[in-house]
RNA sequence: GGGCCCAUAGAUCAGUCCGGAAGAUCGCUACCUUCGCAAGGUAGAGGCCGCGGGUUCAAAUCCCGCUGGGUCCA
């Protein structure tokens, strides 16, 4: 594929040489004549371990400064890092590579980028690959990726494939590589939604830089066919490299694993602590790894691990298997340990909350595969480690004692799980026979978040053995279904453009328009004042008059550039109108959005820096702030936020709104703009609250009042965690802040009516109330116990008939009592009660004593009938009712009847 | 965003499928036993069965809604 793409001067000035790999059947360049393999893993077997092809090691650090510096040179322009969660994208939750900081507005031609060509190195987490960690010696659900962009349009050329390739080829060569070791392999590149011809940077064995060279989109209507989807060109043509910072400091070092290149310190601090010598100057021990690492490289996926025991046998000496496989698993722990500790100390201090949802989930399943290894080996704390990794990597944007505490709550969250689930465990594994079913097993993770491992732990504990088949994540997979995936195309519209003046003259009330397009009970004007439903903030309402018809607007969308009102009528193209939109509707719909910004704002400061909008709605009585926190927000905090966003209001901050460009916005006030979601222009209004300092800025369409003193008093309603990790927050402003707090005190005022007493003594008066209430209820039941004693003496004796004695009577007793009574009674020998209760729900309670030899709850279903119910019980006490109480005497008839009819 | 599960005494849970007088264990209180403690024995207190509707003669139990929690997946 794209086999002309790859003919690139630079290949051919130098004399490279394209092959077909005799091993996988892919081409790749080269300058080695003889060489018949692509040297990409598992073709080859790494072969840079123990034998480093650079001058010399390279910290991170160094690295690093060496890649960033080395483009600087070259006219690119160094960028910071992006924080690791996306928060400028809807499609994806963490950043997988350093292009994802520029998709999709950069690539796609919409915005420019922040500068062309630029250099990032760029924090990423990747976790899909999460199983192999500590297992191949290379895989990381951490990573930096150091990557280099020109992004090429019809306007501005910069580069593309031929420098893009001498570039690469020239810093290795300056670290030191042969540059016959260097191996240039055609790998076209799909996803994401492009495509284009790549190259893969070998050397080695290790693939050390992806080249892609973006300039295909997807697009059903295109013609370029590639593994059955449609593509057309791309209006830009985007370079797009990515080099593993920490592959580059493996090849400087050619150590046995990534992990001990990247991750000494902490690996030294985990063996110390769990008491394992890992001593990489021993040599029998070092070779082992070092063979372990070659030989995983070189296993296809999913290969059995006694097969690549016996492959390590054959090469190691001063080991047996039993204890190599020992050591090999414990050290697999430790590297996975120093893995995910990293990535938890990025993801957390980056911003992301542990939660069930979305990127929060992510981290707390990092979090908990990482304190089930901990449990297993002991002795060691996650907070410990990061903390270590903390002080280690300076790239790690902040660590307050959020961090921490969020890894207290999680920790915490966990140990209450495991405690929950032990015990369900443990009470199934006594009641049941034999083998844990697979369901069982399903249940358990799925429902109460048990994994496998530990429930097999608990198995054994108690003598019995649980096999966790193979494909337990298939099997899970399979339960769960394929996910929808969304389709975030844009609808597009031809619809006339309509000036929109709510942000030009934000306090306009009236103004004249001309009908420009209309559809059914919907029209577009040329000019409008009102206000689209959009970012939160509902829409605007009231009139448009024509002469003398008037028509009520009653909602109002925004399509593309054009105002779309719904009325209720029907207008012309043509028409002009005179149009008044309803003010009270707006200013409360404008406080509550400023009063959004304010208390978002107030919650940043109580609560943290990992405080983020993920969702708002601002309404006419009240608006809503969904903002992602760790744990519940306490009353105390509640206030704290109220307080604050009432100073600020009698502060009398202004209120600004500009535009600004993107990249200007972004350097002024960071990603925190993207609180409401990110605009897809180049330009973007931007709202923000300053005066000395800016309290808040965001990217915002919405209607905002100029001065925070207009906003009026805000008060928080309610708070509500609406998902883990999500509270809601319910305020008001201005007006709706009186209503509120009236019908607030209406509520009290009725209800300190109720008893008679002062708003302030509600509280303990209701306590009494509620507490006295009790008590009453305890002696009524003592009382209703007295009551059938007596009652109970009082219907004796009863008749004898048939040698049976029947007591029956109407009684203004409730079902408790007269089964109370009916106990009572049918101790006696060869007795019969058949009680009715009085009024018009009637209950009926039959019973016998055991010497009696009839089936009483076929009686009571005889007997109601005559008061049209039913009933049920025992063969010694029924119970029922019907609601016809002019059947009660004819019940108790019949049931003697009947009584007597079966124990002739 | 989708799925599953839970809420009953201070704690842990039965009872819910299949409607018919709210239970167990631990803890608590008092007494017995003891020089004292632990242990044991006896008795007792402690429940709006999460909240609100509905169905039914009858609801902890069935149905609907809400609230609070847990968990898996994307």
């Amino acid at each position: 594929m794209f086999e002309e793409e790859y003919r690139l001067e630079f290949f051919e000035e130098r004399g490279f040489h394209r092959k077909l790999c005799s091993e996988c059947g892919e081409h790749f360049w080269t300058l080695d004549g003889e060489l018949e393999v692509c040297q990409d893993t598992p073709c080859v077997e790494f072969d840079f371990i123990g034998d480093p092809p650079f001058h010399r090691k390279l910290t991170q650090g160094e690295m690093r400064e060496h890649f960033l510096s080395f483009f600087e040179e070259r006219g690119h322009t160094r960028v910071e890092r992006y924080p690791v969660i996306a928060r400028w994208r809807d499609d994806v939750f963490l950043v997988h590579a350093s292009i994802y900081d520029f998709q999709p507005h950069a690539t796609s031609g919409r915005v420019k980028p922040p500068a062309n060509p630029l250099v990032v190195s760029q924090p990423c987490i990747r976790l899909p690959d999460i199983d192999e960690v500590g297992k191949t010696g290379k895989h990381m659900t951490c990573f930096e990726m150091m990557g280099h962009h020109s992004f090429n349009s019809h306007e501005e050329y910069v580069y593309w494939k031929d420098e893009t390739v001498r570039y690469c080829h020239e810093m290795l060569v300056e670290l030191g590589v042969n540059e016959e070791e260097i191996v240039y392999k055609e790998h076209p590149w799909i996803g994401g939604g492009n495509a284009g011809p790549s190259l893969e940077v070998n050397i080695r064995g290790l693939e050390v830089a992806t080249l892609v060279f973006m300039n295909m989109v997807r697009d059903d209507k295109g013609e370029i066919d590639l593994e059955g989807k449609m593509y057309s060109p791309l209006k830009l043509n985007v370079v797009d490299t990515g080099y593993g910072l920490e592959r580059w400091v493996w090849l400087s070092d050619g150590a046995p694993t990534i992990y001990d290149s990247v991750y000494g310190q902490v690996i030294e601090y985990i063996c110390k602590k769990i008491d394992h010598t890992h001593d990489l100057e021993d040599h029998d021990y070092r070779r082992l790894l070092e063979e372990y690492t070659k030989l995983s490289g070189r296993m296809k996926r999913d290969y059995e691990d006694e097969e690549l025991m016996d492959a390590l046998m054959e090469r190691v000496d001063g080991y047996g298997r039993d204890e190599a496989k020992t050591i090999l698993e414990r050290l697999r722990i430790v590297y996975t340990l120093a893995d995910h500790s990293k990535t938890i100390a990025l993801m957390l201090s980056d911003g992301v909350v542990p939660s069930n949802v979305e990127e929060g989930y992510l981290a707390r399943m990092v979090i908990r595969r990482a304190l089930r290894l901990l449990d297993k080996v002991g002795g060691l704390e996650l907070k410990e480690l990061v903390a270590l990794q903390n002080q280690v990597f300076e790239d790690l944007m902040s660590s307050g004692p959020v961090v921490f505490d969020m890894i207290d709550a999680e920790v915490e969250r966990y140990r209450e799980t495991m405690e929950r689930g032990k015990r369900l465990v443990e009470r199934d594994l006594k009641s049941l026979e034999g083998d844990l079913s697979m369901e069982k097993l399903v249940e358990y993770y799925d429902t109460h978040g048990i994994h496998p491992t530990i429930v097999e732990e608990l198995a054994r504990e108690h003598g019995m053995t649980v096999s966790v088949p193979e494909n337990f994540n298939t099997l899970l997979a399979e339960l769960h279904g394929e996910p929808e995936v969304k389709d975030t195309v844009e609808q597009e519209h031809d619809l006339p453009e309509t000036e929109m003046l709510y942000h030009l003259e934000p306090m306009i009330k009236e103004f004249q328009a001309e009908v420009v397009h209309t559809e059914e009970d919907r029209v577009v004007l040329n000019r409008s004042a009102f206000y689209p439903e959009g970012g939160g903030q509902l829409c605007d309402t009231g009139v448009l008059k024509r002469g003398d018809d008037v028509f009520q607007v009653s909602y109002v969308e925004r399509k593309g550039r054009s105002v779309v009102h719904h009325i209720d009528g029907v207008l012309n193209v043509g028409d002009r109108v005179k149009a008044e939109v309803c003010v009270e509707r707006r200013m409360a719909l404008t406080r509550h959005h400023t009063a959004t910004h304010l208390i978002i704002s107030a919650a940043r400061k109580v609560l943290g820096d990992h405080i983020w909008q993920k969702g708002a709605q601002k309404g006419v009585d009240s608006a809503r702030l969904d903002i992602s926190h760790y744990k519940r927000i306490s009353f105390r905090e509640l206030k704290e936020i109220e307080k604050l966003a009432n100073e600020m209001v009698l502060e009398g901050i202004p209120v600004v709104k500009e535009n600004l460009s993107r990249d200007e916005a972004e350097r002024r006030f960071g990603f925190g703009l993207y609180q409401g979601g990110v605009p897809t222009s180049d330009v973007i209004r931007v709202v923000h609250i300053s005066d000395q300092v800016d309290y808040d800025a965001q990217a915002c369409g919405g209607t905002h009042v100029d001065n925070t003193t207009q906003v009026g008093a805000i008060k928080i309603l309610n708070s509500q965690r609406i998902q883990d990790g999500v509270e809601r927050l319910v305020y008001s402003a201005g007006m709706s802040t009186i209503e509120h707090m009236q019908k607030q005190e209406e509520l009290l005022r009725k209800s300190a009516e109720v008893f008679s007493v002062d708003k302030e003594e509600l509280p303990d008066t209701a306590m009494r109330f509620f507490q006295e209430w009790k008590g009453r209820g305890k002696e009524l039941e003592k009382l209703k116990g007295y009551r059938s004693v007596v009652v109970a003496e009082e219907l004796l004796p009863g008749r004898v008939e048939d040698g049976v004695e029947f007591v029956t009577a109407e009684v203004d007793l409730d079902t408790k009592e007269m089964l109370a009574v009916a106990e009572r009674l049918t101790t006696h020998e060869k007795r019969v009660v058949l009680l009715a209760s009085r009024g018009d729900n009637v209950q009926l309670v039959f019973s016998r004593s055991d010497d009696v030899d009839v089936n009483m709850v076929d009686i009571l279903k005889a007997a109601s009938k005559e008061i049209g119910g039913g009933g049920g019980g025992t063969p010694k006490t029924a119970q029922g009712g019907g609601k016809n109480p002019g059947g009660r005497k004819r019940a108790l008839e019949v049931a003697r009847e009947e009584v007597k009819k079966r124990i002739r």
